[in-house]
DNA sequence: GACTGTGAAGGTTTTCACAGCT
DNA sequence: AGCTGTGAAAACCTTCACAGTC
């Protein structure tokens, strides 16, 4: 049978956009809040807001706002955070230590299962409580965790062969830190997250800004 | 005046792809490259592709291809990469060593100048050959060192009040790795990564997943 | 023959604006 | 009055398909 029934799919933007009102609303000590204060505390419009919330089902008073208990737990069903899901994580250098270490992923239904590395001075050693195990026994290990998702935080030269191990152990979601593409069977999920990136967006607004003060910046915009 | 002349505004999305091309061409040894193998190599479609190019301004030949050499020059100018922007990085736990220590920064026009934490076990140290500043000489080191991009990675509840100190020291644009919205001027430009956000979307993708086998596996699809 | 550059079509996402509930 | 939920419009992005070039 299908996840949910009834309701329209969730558009991705969307998705994306509830993970982060989770997190915001985590932070709330109010019993409800409205659609405004709430956009500005993620950094979207309140329009955005109440369309992404629609996907979830009517879930606010009008006159009031929403009741942020009740919200959380909604969103959090929608997302597929009342689900645990098991991650292992390869490459236990300093990006794949700070990922173990990351506090909320556990408050977000995700838990690190398992560690692999190559290298054998990390192979045995232990990681925010974590044995870190051989790659090379990274089906056995994961099978036996039970492990739906994989992280990739090796260096680039290695991610193809380690993606094809994980996708050999079962694993169909994969998020990749290493700056390489992955060749892999189109039903594998991935997801890819390249660090530089992001700072080169960053360099290339400042290399097209406005010279002249007008706010705002952006290379578009602005009627 | 606008900072460049001629040509059409750059869309967010493809200039975002133009640094991932500035990426696959550094590896590639070839003279020259076709939109096709340029486009499987970076993961995208070559319509996709040659429309992205298109804004850099027509740099291909009809029947050959894209010359490297020349394609890697005009995609740089337009991304910036020909000016370098010297980055301060605050926060040097793991996360902070994984970012100074990352290799493609330097090929990319961007330069760590600057590394600051509060820690002051960390404070004199040195990460990545560079000298951990205390971070409420921000200011000083910052405006000494030259530094147009801010990149945050430390706690979430540090995160607002070093954004502010970044920004009295005079920078513009900031990457937040923290878990936190900042709260700042309309012109400073900010860019968050939330590193258990993508992980939520593999999971997010996990639990609408089609149960009988039809490949793809998208949300939406299925006409 | 092979490949680029680009208008036009198609799809998705955002924004608007307002009906309807409390 | 204040606020949500949502059609409809606008903006944005991707894909198609082909004219034009080498």
């Amino acid at each position: 049978m299908p996840a949910r029934s009834g309701a329209r799919p969730i558009p991705q933007a969307s998705a994306a956009r509830l993970s982060r009102y989770l997190q915001v609303l985590g932070d709330l000590t109010t019993r409800t809040v409205s659609s405004a204060d709430l956009a500005r505390r993620a950094g979207v419009t309140s329009a955005t807001l109440r369309k992404d919330l629609s996907f979830v089902g009517p879930c606010g008073t009008p006159g009031v706002g929403y009741e942020v208990e009740a919200l959380i737990g909604q969103v959090s069903q929608v997302l597929g955070v009342h689900r645990r899901y098991r991650v292992a994580l390869a490459g236990v250098g300093h990006l794949g230590q700070a990922l173990a270490g990351y506090p909320g992923f556990t408050g977000r239904g995700l838990t690190i299962a398992a560690l692999f590395d190559a290298d054998p001075e990390r192979i045995g050693g232990t990681v925010a409580g974590l044995q870190v195990h051989d790659i090379a026994d990274v089906a056995t290990v994961c099978r036996a965790a039970d492990v739906a998702i994989g992280v990739i935080a090796t260096p680039a030269g290695a991610a193809q062969q380690v993606a094809e191990a994980l996708v050999d152990a079962g694993i169909r979601s994969i998020l990749n830190f290493a700056p390489a593409a992955l060749d892999l069977p189109a039903d594998v999920q991935v997801r890819r997250v390249d660090l530089a990136l992001e700072l080169q967006m960053l360099a290339f607004h400042e290399t097209h800004r406005e010279p002249a003060g007008s706010a705002g910046g952006a290379v578009v915009v602005r009627r």
